[in-house]
DNA sequence: CGTCTATTTGAATGTACTCAAAAGCGGTGG
DNA sequence: CCACCGCTTTTGAGTACATTCAAATAGACG
């Protein structure tokens, strides 16, 4: 449980993704970079960490650097829904939790050997005083967040499982390779043995 | 159809939701007001009128200074599923198309009178060009409007409607005042016929 | 008062679930 | 390299949930 390294970023060698993620959406200069370097920590997790428990308070905003994430709810009956997935590039965490610093409604578990990016509350308000550009970078990271919540709000009400299977693969064929269809089963709502069910009932 | 009005906003009477909502989250002086006040149009349509049709561009974001709003999509069966709701001192739109400046997926209709504030994807650009600290506004008001629609997905997947449909009365008493029980059965997704029943079964 | 729509109620149907068992697959140790 | 173990996936039978359709009741609005 124990076996995760954590270190200050290497200023050269690593943190390629986040930083072509945001320069994506921002100029950054040399030394605007070099700020942002400093407030985060990397560390490594092997395959298969919980490395947040629902329960506990969700203090981390991580950046998939390497690996993938999945994030998931257990209810009373102890019943798992897979709620979020991340592959490299790609940022998650409890947003509910973290803003409120309260517990996590979710737990959190690599599924690959995994390298995070991660930044608490508080030092990501500092940065985000530091380098007030950075606020144009998280306000789209977060508008493209909520379009595609809102999507999957439409397709569960509106869309037949069929076609929201084959819109999973489509749009995250990174995860699809991750992960088991127990798991895709339980993010779009329904039980493995259905999901099996309807893929065996599918044209193709 | 036609009888909405649209105008200049006021420069002093109206706006007045718009900006404390502002002010809230960060500080405008007098000057930065004027500026971002320029940037809406302010548009009055009456009860019942749908002022964005489901196939045409979406071309505006929304905040509603007085009245409420209704967003529903409509499948090709021709059933009706309502996404999202806005009461006063909400932004909404459909936030997908509108980034892309692309056929909404969903149509808008005021459950009210309303006065709606507008502004196209451009000009909104240009307005966070002009005021730059406006970028901290919207950053925070995606960032929230993010974990809503996340906790509506993790609803829907792991909670009963019962529990769900109780949750929609507490988060959303306003809007609970303007709608029928078909469109937040709509919006919970299930029949109003379905949602009738698990009412009476209720114990209270 | 009459009309239109929302809500309730009920019966019949279909969709998705639970439970159980078999088959497939990957990883581990001998 | 093979055999076994644990987990995932598939398949099937029975059950519960949610829907459709239809009809009765209740409310809202002109």
């Amino acid at each position: 449980m124990n076996d995760n390294i954590t270190k200050n970023l290497p200023s050269s060698s690593s943190g390629a993704l986040l930083f072509s993620n945001i320069r994506k959406h921002v100029d950054l200069n040399a030394h605007e970079a070099e700020l942002v370097q400093g407030f985060f920590k990397t560390t490594y997790y092997p395959k298969k960490s919980v490395f947040l428990h629902q329960g506990n308070k969700c203090r981390k905003f991580y950046f998939v650097e390497q690996g993938s994430v999945r994030g998931f709810h257990t209810n009373l009956e102890g019943k798992e829904s897979t709620i979020m997935f991340a592959v490299e590039d790609w940022w998650i965490t409890d947003m509910g939790a973290f803003l409120n610093e309260q517990p996590a409604n979710i737990s959190m578990e690599t599924l690959d050997d995994c390298l995070l990016f991660e930044i608490d509350s508080s030092t990501m308000q500092k940065m985000l005083e530091v380098v007030p550009k950075l606020e144009k970078y998280y306000r789209i990271l977060f508008q493209r967040a909520y379009v595609r919540e809102q999507q999957r709000a439409l397709d569960a009400i509106s869309s037949t499982l069929e076609k929201r299977y084959l819109g999973f693969l489509e749009k995250y064929p990174k995860i699809v390779k991750k992960v088991t269809q127990k798991q895709i089963a339980s993010y779009l709502g329904v039980t493995p043995e259905f999901l099996s069910t309807v893929k065996n009932r599918m044209p193709s």
